[in-house]
DNA sequence: CCTCGCGAAATTGGATCCATCGTTGGGACG
DNA sequence: CGTCCCAACGATGGATCCAATTTCGCGAGG
């Protein structure tokens, strides 16, 4: 029964299933601290569950998920101290990623750099309130561009994988929501990629590189607090 | 049919089966670029091949073996532009956990560290020499516990997730095997090892730091060379 | 009204089945 | 003698089956 969703036909359907899951706890499509049916998974992917576990092994190996013999799998709820020490590594690997990006910083990179940027700029105000589960907005795309852009430019697949696997513990659509919640972290996040385009372009590696910790510190402190909220929250109600 | 082997009959059958395998890859029992056979390994462990599958994709998601569609899984034959790679981001993670550890020092776990020196340093002519599948040498522990104290001492969980992630992407007896041939490669790891020490014991952060960031680059440069040769060879023979 | 306990339903997890694809060895042909 | 093709074998991968365990609901008892 294919009921609906995406077509998985191909021939690596437990990574495709692997990314599908994904994508939809990252979304906040499914929640944090969701159980994970198999049964329900399957049918809505239209196959059975013996990929469903394949795949849920993989994302059990991220740490993104949590599997508990005979009780199923949960959507990990991160505690904000996890969420300080994994953006702790994140921003030194992402500070590290921006002064290696400085050997190969070239025009029209830095162009796209700021184009991202200006992508922020214009959409200080976001159209719509998004909630979970919303498609990804231009802004989080852009911000995810800019940061790519630099991984990229590091020139270490290691590097890059590292930081994507850090990323990719945590439903992003969280941090998503923290940014383009306040118009001041909107405008702090916009001011701080611009002070790392300077950096970049005046080839300054150790401040690209300070720049960029900060950076992430920052942007990993807003979602820590964040966190603390919700189960402050979780706990009143 | 229960063979041989570990005797696996515990709740979280896969994760331990992939513990099995990984430590069967990671002594160099099952060599790079060999075929995982379902069957096989199943039959080994006495248990079917769904949770050998199931281990198979945790440790494709941890790169250490790859799975191509139809064909089986590999384990994965590093590059050494990929060891170098993984080794950078290493060295500069476990430079951080030594700039951190510098906080945490007390005497007692420099003790600790200094007797692991002590056991290098005894060990200095190597007992016999190792092949692949050989358990794992006094030397081995002795060096991974240097690292892991200081790992501890550090105080960041996440940080040692992702150093002990990039290590287990390479089975690990290559490096052992790496450090112990050359008595020269003993000797300079021995000398490192007491600069760290001495760095943490005089508190010295920023030296701590490059001490061991150092220390990881000059292992990781000796390992891609290992691997150099071991292509050179491979295409001549 | 709340708590405890029992039994049915639901869910997981390992084993097994079978279609499909990849591999290999042998034979025919150039 | 080398190359190509085909058939048989072997392995993978998804589906299905069934036992074991957990969860949930309902009712009895305090």
């Amino acid at each position: 029964m294919d009921s609906d969703a995406t077509s998985l036909d191909r021939s690596a359907l437990v990574d495709e299933t692997a990314s599908a899951i994904r994508a939809r706890i990252m979304s906040g499509e499914i929640p944090i601290g969701a159980q994970l049916r198999q049964a329900e998974l399957a049918a809505q992917l239209g196959i059975s569950r013996t990929p469903i576990r394949e795949a849920l092994r993989q994302l059990q190996a991220g740490g993104l998920i949590e599997v508990l013999p005979r009780r199923g799998a949960v959507v990990r709820v991160p505690s904000p101290w996890e969420v300080r020490e994994a953006y702790e590594v994140r921003a030194e690997l992402e500070g590290l990623a921006c002064e290696r990006a400085v050997r190969r910083v070239t025009r029209t990179l830095l162009a796209e750099l700021r184009g991202t940027n200006d992508v922020l700029r214009a959409n200080e105000r976001p159209p719509a309130p998004p909630g979970p589960g919303a498609p990804v907005s231009p802004t989080t795309i852009a911000n995810d561009r800019f940061h790519t852009l630099i991984h990229e430019m590091a020139g270490n697949e290691r590097l890059a994988r590292t930081i994507r696997d850090i990323n990719e513990a945590f439903p992003r659509n969280v941090s998503a929501l923290v940014l383009q919640d306040d118009p001041r972290h909107r405008a702090d996040n916009l001011a701080e990629h611009e002070r790392i385009v300077a950096a970049l372009e005046a080839e300054d590696a150790k401040l690209a590189r300070r720049e960029m910790r900060d950076h992430v510190l920052a942007a990993g402190e807003q979602l820590a607090r964040w966190y603390e909220r919700r189960t402050a929250t979780v706990f009143r109600g």
